[in-house]
DNA sequence: CTGAAAGCGCTTACAG
DNA sequence: CTGAAAGCGCTTACAG
């Protein structure tokens, strides 16, 4: 393969050589292990600067079948994820649960193109583990990662079977304090904006709603679906116009969606919360600057992204015990939509 | 290191022996190589789907010199790209242009907490190349980059000298369009909202307004620095509006400035634009669906992203005489405001 | 068409 | 504290 041509990168061989040691010690040195004298840690350190010596760390894995860093797999196109402000907190808490680990982080998105190739990346040993998020439907892809042994902790419940970890947020229990919320201020025609019935978050926002009418003996049948987003929520809020005009509340199971509800609403001529009260979730930003301010259910992101890697993290580390899915708290945050 | 466990991934050697051929064998029939015998073929294919064989790739990649991946960086605060649509843009641009070559292309953001594992972790071989976007002042990851070895493409001209090749669009020249287009409507009061002026892009637009302006005998002294959001368009509006009173039109470096450009001038009663006429740049959705409608520069941001990666590539493929950068064409859009 | 062997650049028991 | 040697899992001239 041809002899170093005067760009190659030096190897630890010629460091060795260049400091008079061998190999061995060379390796101990520079990955500060103990057991070498100062004098060759010294001598190492020099040579390591004058050739300006960086570690192949492919070499490195392959031997230690560590690779020092983990991946960010998000199964959205790519353009949807990167205008999301939740995944720009959930990754601002993942690269907190992060510092002070040495591990490099790596996002990867699913590509339509090549399915393949994503999964040959993670799978073939380029890292040590993955956080894998936004999962739609029945995607395949958590299976595959398992059963190549590839630690892997899901962001949210999976709608399917599948022998991972994972963190989410009480979808179930927030909803459920949403509803109630709504009852508990006198409403008694309660409609719900789901999500998209092929989420887990967006099922369990339902359920919990369910769960938070139950009992009350008023009607749950005003139930439409929203994606997520303001024009979806709007589109919503106008179906259930149509087929319950005597509704007095909503439960949007999206600050956004609930954003849109409020347009609907209020072009319809309904007084917020007078005629109609609205809560969201989420508590983005736009939730406390939205008009009027919008009652909403918090979920804590940043920690849902921190916990997903210190879950991850702690698999790495071979700790033992450790719970097969974690929970994160909601609450209501009363503003004057509701 | 204790042998093979039960859940250990099977190694070629395994697939050999379950074939019964040599691993050279195995390995020329699992990459498609030719002068592999039908009846081997199959026996390999066999053995890879019984086992469930995958070619470990860092173990691939330490023979071959190859990684199959390249790497985007973002010299960024992960939160701010991520909510950008500059840069969704780009992105989608880059995945068009990495279609059907078979390359995995990873996402890294600059962690504040850990510059040096980032260096470490693109220096250290866990990618083929590296495609580099908005860089800020004089920041020294291209040179380090380049300096051990790795083919870089930076997306937008470098304040500093450095030895690689990068793609940029003729921000000058839309630039100068911008004023000419306001002189050439009768303004001879014109002020520029510029960028920042530790970024290339802000001080190309500068210069290119200074040369539409030139010879044309009109001032070009009303000058007002922002940050390229709406908020720092509208504050330099406001101290442009307080130093020179009688200026009659403004260029704004970007359509988020000329948006807040917008406000503030509204705000101050000027009509747009008949007592004021407002250019942006970038021609993003926001400048069609402003009020009035903004006259903008376009840059063609898919077709960015695109070409880094396409001059990457044919870096990567060992093409000889490529240009060392590539500019490209901008114009203007008119629409209302000017 | 095929296999034995060398090599990619590192780490790590093992025996001093 | 140190070094010779084996090994990580692949690829690829080389010689059949």
């Amino acid at each position: 393969m041809g002899r170093p041509g005067p760009n190659a990168s030096p190897t630890l061989e010629q460091v060795a050589r260049a400091a008079g040691v061998s190999r061995a010690t060379a390796s101990r040195a520079i990955n500060g292990l103990p057991y070498v004298s100062e004098k060759a840690r010294e001598q190492v350190a020099h040579a390591v600067e004058v050739l300006g010596y960086r570690a192949n760390q492919v070499a490195r894995s392959l031997a230690t079948r560590r690779t020092g860093s983990i991946a960010l797999v998000m199964s959205e196109p790519g353009n949807f994820v990167l205008s999301d402000p939740f995944f720009a907190r959930v990754l601002r808490g993942i690269y907190s649960g992060l510092s002070g680990s040495q591990l490099q982080l790596v996002l990867l998105m699913t590509n339509e193109q090549d399915e393949d190739g994503f999964a040959r990346y993670l799978c073939g040993g380029h890292v040590d583990g993955a956080l894998v998020v936004s999962l739609h439907g029945e995607d395949p892809l958590p299976s595959l990662l398992v059963e190549a042994g590839l630690p892997v902790v899901l962001g949210g419940r999976p709608l399917v079977r599948v022998d991972a970890p994972y963190v989410d947020v009480d979808n179930f229990n927030g909803a459920c304090l949403a509803a109630r919320h709504l009852i508990d201020t006198g409403r008694t025609r309660v409609a719900t904006i789901a999500g998209p019935a092929d989420m887990a978050v967006g099922m369990d926002r339902l359920s919990g709603w369910r769960r938070g009418m139950a009992g009350t003996g008023f009607p749950t049948d005003a139930v439409a679906h929203g994606d997520f987003t303001v024009e979806g929520g709007a589109a919503a809020m106008r179906r259930l116009l149509e087929s319950h005009p005597d509704l007095d509340a909503v439960f949007a199971a999206s600050d956004l969606m609930a954003v849109g509800a409020l347009q609907t609403l209020q072009a319809a001529g309904r007084r917020i919360p007078e005629d109609v009260a609205v809560v969201g979730f989420d508590n983005l930003d736009i939730a406390a600057t939205a008009s009027p301010p919008l009652t909403t259910v918090r979920q804590p992101i940043e920690e849902f992204g921190r916990t997903m890697t210190w879950r991850l993290l702690a698999q790495l580390s071979g700790e033992a015990g450790l719970p097969p899915s974690i929970l994160l708290q909601t609450e209501l945050v009363r503003r004057e939509s509701a």
